[in-house]
DNA sequence: GTCACGACGTAC
DNA sequence: GACGTACGTCGTGACA
């Protein structure tokens, strides 16, 4: 039997140890999950790490054990078990159970007598034993042949390390113990010997009994009378701690071979308890129906419609290459209109694309098949492209994920079906073997790679809008987000014309004065290196030139050369005024001319991609080119913005919100002097200004209404007396008082800044006007700085997130009035509080007006909102139109 | 070459 | 440590 080894886990202790040591671990619905986790996670690692053929998971026992009878206050501190750890007992049982492993239990014996004895027993049968602990109580029983690992620490202990550690052997350390005492579990020990003591004392005398044989040999008087007073404590203590190595269980090794784990059992669970990283361990990779079938002819492609047809839903992931759908190669569709039940279609030479959509089309525009996507947008767009605008836009899968948890994770397809359906989407990578575009990849693994999502989507949709229906948030699905899936299909479509020559030239411009400036440079530096790596330019100025560094980076040890440095330095320094200008330059030039003109499509225009379940507020983003962060500041920055055209007879309209957040702060916080403010159309810097400095507004500088535009902004933002402080360049002490002289004037706005805290770490969760939801666990952290920054969010969530309902409900207004209208004016771009349009030379005024009447109309808030009006040939030359 | 990451900078 | 939300470019170091 020689080589045979019995893991022994010490299940309990781990349990409590997980619950103590993990903080803050809940599911989304509060369950706290921090013990099972623990315990899943030993688990899991020592399967995988030790494969052990025989184990036994340990438990104690819930009846008195021998130990009180024999001493009535053993333990007797101990609380009871919190409710936390207690709510979760059944699920440890359950992941317990799953995993197939055997158990052992007996009353009136802890956990410990019984490793013990199970120890001692399989070592008489010459096997070896190793004990899963993190217990030092443990120790004593540990011999040759009987070793301890903690996995979590992944620390080992035999007999040979505790030599090493303590000078005693495993079993001298339970006479330490008893001499100690413990009060964890209530063991007197000997009053006044602490633990040092008691080791010093053993490794002398070795056991209590001969110590309290030998008392004449201790040196110490006082020592000596105490061990003499508290003998018969000393020999309790000794008793209590020693492990019983003849406890009631047998050694029958057959019994602890762990069964095959139950991984759906599994799954569910982990499901349930959201450990999705233990999901994924499992490896549940999404196995592709049979009946997916990779179609080739035209009959069978025909028969699918029929089929479809019949369902009356169509779950659809379209292959396609890089760039935007307007132009991106369309490689392949998987389709999937039943449970298990779908297809792949590869668009080629045995199946021309024409062939394929003059099937699919007519799918596509019946309104009576409902679509179903991760990416409704993306699927318009192509049915748009290939002449049929699909109907029954129904299912967005990872706008649905999005509404109902913004921030949890980046919303994919991928990551949805792990959380929702625990089921690993295999990439690219894994079909192949290799890393490959997924476009790339040949038609019977595409088969598995896009009919494999077009089956999880199908079968997420229901999940979803179940999920959706339970908390509340339908209606901003149905009635918002989902609407203005085409709206922004059409904006994307539609483009932004772009002057390119006007950039090229703007291009060779900029080029003309960076090489002047990086001659410049290196002039006064007295060697040329890269400008744009900030570790060689901080060589440069704080090692050779010897500037003063003000600040170091976040990550290792370089120093900062960010703008605020470099304009610190600038007065003093011509060098870091000319690396300004050329980063400046540097910046316009590689983002907003060269990559703007590497997105050039061949129509001339740009095609930006707006994202719709990205920004965990709910605002929008853009991508491929951003053009939701074009420069506006600044007089070559404003330049960009001069190459983007309006056609020939046609202006760019533009039209913004006016103070869009602070409205909605004066609404939600109902306070008097912010509502009469926006009610009676007075500049609302000037007002916080003359707040502020307690002065008449009549007398507020510039530069006094600049400092109260960064005050309330800052309100906005969550900011402190610090932040504002050194965002004004004043004393703290200053900053302090402009934020108390805020808050005494509007008291309101603090008391909803508050409200909105406390509903935060309340539920877990802030709302926005339109009821969009973002939940803030970070609010319970006990890490100060990772709790204030979610205090933050939570702040500025609610404003910033409203005013995203808000532009979300007036493109779907404006877009619905434009068309019934039969204008041919489009919305463009949405840059957040502002609205880009073309319009018809002739059209400008009735749509400004249109567009001003939807936007301000979106909602009655308790004030007004206000849209401002510009108009222009570009982008960059816009003049105010008279509302 | 590709990728991930940090530093930096643009917008609202 | 200290101001919310995004995206893109560059340099750098690890990896193939």
């Amino acid at each position: 039997m020689a080589g045979k080894v019995l893991f022994l886990l010490d299940i309990s202790s781990y349990i409590y140890r997980a619950f103590h040591a993990i903080r803050g671990l809940s599911t989304s619905q509060g369950l706290p999950t921090n013990a099972a986790f623990g315990v899943t996670s030993m688990l899991l690692k020592v399967l995988k790490e030790r494969r052990p053929e025989y184990l036994a998971l340990v438990f104690d026992t819930k009846a008195p054990t021998f130990r009180h009878a024999r001493y009535p206050e053993y333990k007797a501190h101990r609380p009871p078990m919190p409710e936390e750890l207690s709510v979760q007992l059944p699920y440890i049982q359950q992941i317990i159970q799953a995993f197939h492993l055997p158990a052992v239990e007996a009353e009136g014996f802890e956990a410990d007598d019984l490793i013990c004895t199970l120890a001692k027993k399989a070592r008489a049968a010459g096997w070896e034993v190793e004990i899963v602990s993190g217990d030092r109580d443990l120790l004593p029983c540990l011999t040759d042949g009987v070793s301890m690992w903690d996995p979590m620490r992944d620390v080992r202990y035999d007999p040979a390390v505790i030599r090493e550690k303590y000078g005693l052997t495993p079993a001298e350390l339970a006479e330490v113990k008893a001499l100690a005492g413990d009060p964890s579990d209530n063991i007197p020990g000997v009053p006044g010997i602490g633990e040092k003591t008691a080791l010093r004392l053993i490794q002398q005398f070795h056991t209590v009994e001969n110590l309290l044989a030998h008392l004449e040999e201790v040196p110490d008087k006082k020592l000596r009378e105490r061990l003499a007073q508290h003998a018969e404590q000393a020999r309790l203590s000794r008793e209590l701690v020693r492990l019983s190595e003849a406890a009631p269980v047998e050694f029958a090794p057959e019994r602890f071979r762990p069964g095959t784990p139950d991984r759906e059992a599994l799954r569910r669970l982990f499901l349930e308890l959201e450990f999705t990283r233990f999901t994924q361990e499992l490896g549940f990779d999404a196995t592709l129906a049979e009946a997916f079938r990779l179609v080739t002819r035209p009959d069978e492609l025909a028969e699918i419609c029929r089929a479809v047809r019949a369902s009356g839903e169509l779950a659809v992931f379209f292959l396609v290459g890089e760039g935007h759908p307007v132009a991106a190669s369309v490689v392949g569709v998987g389709l999937s209109w039943q449970p298990k039940v779908g297809a792949y279609i590869p668009l080629g030479a045995s199946l021309p694309p024409e062939a394929v959509w003059r099937e699919l089309g007519p799918l596509f525009q019946d309104p009576a098949v409902r679509k179903i996507s991760a990416d409704l947008k993306t699927l318009w767009l192509l049915g748009r492209r290939f002449g049929a605008e699909p109907a029954g836009l129904t299912g967005d899968i990872l706008l649905a994920s999005y509404l109902l948890n913004p921030a949890r994770y980046e919303q994919t397809l991928e990551n949805v079906a792990l959380h929702h359906l625990g089921v690993n989407l295999p990439g690219p990578r894994e079909l192949l073997g290799r890393p490959a575009a997924a476009a790339d990849l040949p038609p019977e693994l595409a088969l598995t790679y896009a009919g494999g999502r077009a089956e999880v989507t199908l079968e997420l949709w229901p999940r979803l809008a179940g999920e959706l229906a339970r908390e509340g948030l339908v209606e901003l699905y149905d009635t918002l987000e989902l609407p203005l899936i085409p709206v922004l299909g059409a904006m994307e479509e539609r483009g932004i014309l772009v002057d390119q020559e006007f950039l090229r030239r703007f291009g060779q411009d900029l080029d003309r004065q960076m090489q002047k400036l990086e001659g410049d440079i290196y002039a006064l530096a007295g060697e040329t290196f890269l400008i744009n790596s900030p570790q060689q330019l901080g060589r440069i100025l704080f090692d050779k030139l010897k500037l003063t560094p003000q600040k170091k980076t976040k990550g290792r040890t370089a120093y900062s050369t960010d703008m605020e440095v470099l304009q610190s330095l600038a007065a003093e320094a011509p060098i870091a005024a000319k690396v300004l200008e050329y980063r400046s330059l540097g910046k316009l030039k590689a983002t907003y001319v060269e990559a703007l003109l590497k997105l050039v499509h061949t129509d001339g225009r740009i095609h930006t991609t707006f994202l719709q379940s990205v920004a965990a507020t709910g605002r929008l983003s853009s991508r491929d080119p951003n053009l939701q962060n074009i420069p506006v500041r600044g007089e070559l920055g404003g330049q960009i913005r001069q190459a983007f055209l309006a056609p020939p007879g046609w202006q760019l309209l533009g039209a913004d919100y006016s103070q869009m957040e602070l409205r909605l702060l004066a609404h939600f916080s109902e306070d008097p002097v912010l509502l009469a403010a926006f009610q009676e159309g007075v500049d609302i810097h000037r007002q916080t200004a003359a707040v502020v400095f307690g002065i008449h507004p009549e007398l507020v500088t510039p530069e006094m209404r600049r400092q109260a535009k960064v005050i309330n902004f800052g309100i906005i933002y969550g900011m402190s007396a610090f932040g504002l402080a050194k965002q004004l360049g004043v004393g703290n002490r200053l900053a302090q008082d402009f934020i108390q002289r805020y808050y005494a004037r509007h008291p309101k706005v603090r008391e909803y800044l508050e409200n909105t805290l406390a509903t935060a770490r309340k539920q877990g969760w802030v709302t926005t006007l339109l009821g969009r939801r973002r939940q803030i666990p970070q609010i319970a952290s006990s890490n100060r700085l990772v709790r204030q920054e979610a205090e933050r969010s939570a702040i500025n969530t609610p404003l910033q997130g409203s005013a995203a309902d808000l532009i979300k409900k007036a493109m779907l207004e404006v877009d619905r009035a434009l068309r019934r209208q039969g204008s041919e004016a489009r919305l463009l771009l949405q840059l957040h509080d502002e609205l880009l349009l073309e319009v018809p030379g002739a059209e400008v005024k009735s749509v400004a007006r249109l567009v001003k009447e939807a936007m301000e109309g979106v909602a009655a808030l308790k004030v007004p909102l206000v849209v401002d009006l510009r108009v222009g040939p570009n982008w960059g030359e816009m003049s105010p139109l008279p509302g």
